[in-house]
DNA sequence: GCTTGGCACTCGGGAGACACGAGTGCCAAT
DNA sequence: ATTGGCACTCGTGTCTCCCGAGTGCCAAGC
């Protein structure tokens, strides 16, 4: 691949089928461009680019699509940043500023995404595994049923029912919590769990306390609340003009499996980049025929989460790319402060 | 509307469609039901129905198809109650006894009723407002900051972190605990918030007071966990063989729209019969070419929260009534057990 | 050597023609 | 009231034909 003007017709050729979404020709090209040439010379660019596998045609005698190949080179060498007009910039705002709480965060991010973006958005929770432990209470609703509380730095509240086999003295009930606080507060989620496993049990007490370690280690380790998305604009997939069977129900069905949603995410790089996959590049069948635009979240950029969106692979990639690591910014600085 | 044969043959057309998803023909009827007359004599008794507006066809020379006034007559009269497969028992309660807790329930409620049905299922998170108030809990954090936790017969939980202008003694807070104890425990919701707003203030901390019972009461109005709704197997629309922008788009959005879907369930009869509304019967223009079954669930056969399935007006009636009806009362005696 | 105008060729898709068949309505006979 | 018969309607699938967009290639020009 070489020539400047060769990108160039890539780059036309890229943008022209994103907005009119048919194949497009040489004619058309040289109109709708100042590309300074004639369709014939276009042509021959053409036919180079479809040798390398950039473009294709869908049949003999129509005009080209760019491929999955055509979209990655487009993506990493041939499009500028898309600024985001001023109006979109104050709808994040203004949407986003509303948010009550964490889970309302998640909930205004996916719909403010997909509106945005026209496409399908998903926003990962912020995960327990990479957050610290803030706070651990024990309280007891009666002497043999202890409720623990976790909170995290993520903003994460989770609350578990121990019920004991024996009725716990004030004493011992002060001695386990000054024990679980001193294992966990401050460590990673990773950390409090060895912590907890490897302190010694309050004397007399080893059952009760070894069934509060427990509970906590399975809400710091696999709790409900962690690993969750969620899903938003699944309405925009009614934009899927053709191949409605073979497209759209496969892609809803995944949409429901937020396991595969969250490997999908976990593809995202942690920095401030947006990552893009395109079509059958990752390891995800159901999305072989779709682009993933995903980017980490996280207070001090450090990703905590990630959020993004799923479209098809003819989508506007700079817009798409502007608006998921904008949204990503106004979460991150808002978790920040909270 | 008359005779017997007549109903027979709006139960037959209704059938048939259902099944075949194609207009029915009179021959056709004939054919696959014993009605021991000829086709003729079904043509005329078709004809009557269509006058009726029972049934309609979708252009001259092509079968008859129920219309909705026709689908209300067969739910009211003519079907059958279809009890479930051995099968379908078995899988509702290898189903729904793994769950761990609330949450839970009610995911796997929605996964296993859209399965069930192969429709779109949407189940209400039990309701605050018609549980009652199980525990109240204050843990001083630090001396200004106090986290509220509240806990409901219906299993949810709920906290909130309050910020006090001055710090709070040990005894205000035993005061301050025992007197929202008093004011709420063992109440309905709404009873608890008329009982906290009643309540004279701890002595000298009429400010700190106000706070709690503010934040306590906001959380038992509209907490965010109140009103929520789980929705599953949206991947079912993608066989509404026709009319994909025109009737699927429009779903799909409706059903993210929350407030609408509660507003549906809102139509749900609280004892144990289903409702089922048909076509445009409802006021949701949303819906108005679908139909929507549902129920109400609950322990003690008190309708805490609903659940159904919205569909095409073509749908198994009497296959998704039993599903819906046999699902919500699993997920009643589990809620009565837990 | 790249660029360009010209030209023949390909093929998908839309428009019309047509036959088929399912389904109906009506009528006269039972 | 039921039934067989029959003419009629009309949607659908198929076939053909034509058009035009778009291509590839070639020879001439800068």
């Amino acid at each position: 691949m070489q020539s400047d003007r060769r990108l160039a017709v890539l780059r036309a050729i890229v943008e022209d089928y994103v907005s009119t979404e048919e194949p497009v020709g040489s004619k058309a090209l040289v109109e709708r461009h100042r590309l300074g040439v004639s369709s014939a010379t276009v042509r021959n660019d053409m036919a180079v680019l479809e040798e390398e596998g950039y473009i294709t045609q869908p049949h003999t005698s129509a005009g080209r699509v760019p491929t999955d190949k055509g979209y990655r080179l487009f993506v990493d060498r041939l499009s500028t940043v898309k600024p985001l007009s001023s109006a979109e910039r104050r709808a994040i705002s203004t949407f986003l500023d509303g948010a009550v709480d964490l889970d309302d965060v998640v909930g205004r991010s996916v719909r403010l995404l997909s509106q945005l973006t026209r496409q399908v958005a998903v926003v990962q929770y912020p995960s327990l595994s990479r957050s610290t432990v803030r706070h651990v209470e024990l309280v007891a609703l009666t002497p043999e049923r202890l409720l623990v509380v976790l909170i995290l730095s993520s903003g994460r509240v989770d609350q578990r029912v121990v019920e004991l086999a024996a009725p716990l003295t004030d004493d011992d009930l002060t001695d386990l919590r000054s024990l679980v606080l001193h294992a966990s507060v401050g460590q990673s989620v990773a950390d409090a769990v060895l912590g907890l496993r490897a302190s010694a049990p309050v004397p007399g007490q080893a059952v009760a306390t070894g069934a509060v370690v427990e509970t906590l280690c399975a809400a710091l380790a696999d709790g409900p609340s962690d690993q969750r998305v969620a899903v938003g604009g699944a309405a925009n997939l009614a934009r899927y003009g053709d191949s409605f069977d073979t497209a759209v129900r496969p892609l809803l069905e995944a949409l429901e499996e937020h396991v595969v949603l969250l490997r999908l995410l976990g593809e995202a790089a942690p920095g401030g980049t947006v990552t893009v996959r395109i079509g059958a590049e990752g390891p995800f069948e159901e999305f072989a025929s779709t682009s993933v635009v995903t980017t980490g979240y996280g207070p001090e950029s450090d990703s905590l989460a990630a959020l993004g969106i799923v479209g098809p692979t003819r989508m506007d990639y700079p817009g798409t790319m502007a608006a998921v690591r904008a949204v990503a910014r106004y979460v991150s600085r808002i978790l920040d402060e909270g």
